[in-house]
DNA sequence: ATGAAAGCGCTAACAT
DNA sequence: ATGTTAGCGCTTTCAT
């Protein structure tokens, strides 16, 4: 900038100026100016644009993993509505893991940009309790997470009820869970949903079939699919298979349909099958996989309402919002 | 930090070598700056470190979009691959469109990071030639681009030729292409896919069927399940079904997955088929989809070690690399 | 309409 | 082992 001013026979004052349109420049210093600016091919340095300034104009989204179809879907969504508003996304790793996700919203590391969010899958509620707030952070996921912190979460219990009751209404009496857990404290969405499954047993007066919960070690569809393969396997003997399958997720959802494939089993006449998340892809997905769609829009408006205003400098009490959930009914429910 | 150094009362520059861990600091003053360090919850301004060091540690990774599975898929393994060269990766979306790209890869923007790996979809030549290279740029797609730039690319040709030979020796001899396009400059994938497409078909001594070629406006898995239904209607009247067909990508693939299974024809019974990519979820699609692997890991670590040497201050000539192809067989071509 | 000075938070280079 | 000086590139404030 400097350069570009002597040679412009200007202070860089008038530079900067000009550089970021400011008024009061005569018209032809704006022209010399611009001028040499294009000659030297100089360009701001954001760096220290930001140092003086004291903000980047870039927010984070972190995310436990780029190679998740959901999260790429939640990016890209995140991205468009904030470029809208002049702010930039950048996405980062924290690798699904708890120390990924702590170096991932270390200070150090977020200073560089204006706020955060952040998607707690891996942290623990004391984890996340540690965080220091002077950075503002909206926390999106399905964990419980200390009040102090804005929260926008899936409506999982509901949307797992409705899924259930949508199987359950339509003829299906064995109605399987992959990626179910058994009874427990109520703190990710695999607990949640499980516990949809069990309201929507007892609204239509059925005692929730435990038997037919198949928890799993990870949400993979390569898991899905080697675990439910296995269980498909031990309820054959038994003569006991399911008709109905509620996957956790969609991309559970796509193991347990790889998986009724290999086991000769059709979908939906002999077993419905529906998922979570509604996921672009899983309506091409033979036949059509039915989802419970958790309004990622709405989740995604609202986080970025709230990240907005507490980078404004809102001090009102936190939120917690739960987002609507709605059935998105395919071929594999009919 | 000169609060932190007025308290435990010693200079800015000794909190700096203690923050950083350098030498020469004796025990027990570490151990004060430390503690004044923790009373007061200082943690370093990056922002500022990096003003100074003239580096961020930070490279970029530009992908036309954030919810493409296969854009998800590179990303995942650029950070892994990063991260243990202690380089952080932050992903930005492009939009897929020139103008998107063009602003991604503006100076300004760019100068935030060390080096950029940028995904040219959408970018002519001519664009391309334009960026200035002040900044180290590998630049990854199936575009031509100009000499100047390093560039790693997928086995375009030799992938589609393979593809379509694994088909043609499984006796199928009604091959169409999904994706394809009729001859013309080899300027993007699509082209070269469908160049080596017609090159299997005269390596078995037969003539590319063109009529077999099926043009899309882009390669959603929405639009090729739209577009190919069409084409399946408009070749069953005509009593002329393809008995196989290659997928340009995997998302095309998907798309045409699902349009055979409308139409009510059998994979691989009836129609084998084969795509681009290999997705990771495409073993889990019904019957399980054979896929073209393009070696995402090799490109990932040539254009990785390729930007790190640009970064360290090579001036090598540029290089243009080209990742080996193989088949992914699975139940759709057996 | 333009410019000079000061400083954002940090560190390399050079004292002491 | 510790401190002082200078400056990374920019913008805010206060002249002129």
């Amino acid at each position: 900038m400097s350069d570009v001013a002597r040679v412009a026979g200007v202070s860089v004052m008038t530079v900067s100026n000009v550089v970021n349109g400011r008024p009061r420049v005569s018209a032809e210093t704006r022209l010399r100016v611009l001028e040499v600016v294009a000659d030297l091919g100089y360009e701001v340095n954001l760096t220290a644009k930001r140092l003086r300034a004291g903000r980047t104009g870039t927010v984070a989204l972190v995310v436990p993993r780029f190679d998740h179809p959901y999260f790429g879907e939640l990016a890209g969504r995140f991205a468009t509505l904030l470029g809208e508003k002049g702010l930039h996304l950048a996405v980062e790793q924290s690798g699904a893991s708890r120390e990924g996700e702590l170096s991932a919203v270390s200070h150090a590391r977020l200073h560089m940009y204006d706020g955060v969010i952040l998607s707690v899958v891996g942290l623990h509620y004391d984890d996340v309790d540690r965080l220091r707030t002077d950075l503002p952070i909206v926390l999106l996921g399905e964990q419980v997470v200390p009040e102090r912190f804005d929260h926008v979460m899936m409506a999982n219990v509901e949307g797992a009820r409705l899924a259930t009751a949508h199987l359950l209404e339509r003829g299906s009496r064995r109605v399987a869970m992959a990626g179910g857990t058994p009874s427990g404290p109520s703190t990710g969405a695999s607990e949640l949903r499980s516990e949809g499954w069990r309201a929507a047993h007892r609204d239509a007066g059925l005692e929730p079939p435990e038997d037919l919960l198949v928890p799993m070690p990870d949400l993979e569809a390569a898991t899905a699919h080697r675990v439910v393969a296995e269980a498909l396997a031990r309820a054959r003997e038994r003569g006991a298979l399911p008709d109905a399958v509620f996957a956790v997720t969609d991309q559970v959802s796509l193991g347990v349909r790889a998986a009724l494939h290999d086991a000769g089993l059709r979908v939906p006449q002999d077993v419905r099958l529906i998922g979570f998340d509604d996921l672009g892809l899983v309506q091409h997905v033979p036949p059509g996989l039915s989802s419970v769609d958790p309004h990622n829009g709405w989740i995604v408006e609202r986080a970025t309402d709230l990240l907005l205003s507490r980078i404004a400098g809102s001090t009102e009490p936190p939120q917690h919002l739960v987002a609507p959930a709605s059935i998105a009914a395919r071929a594999s429910t009919a």
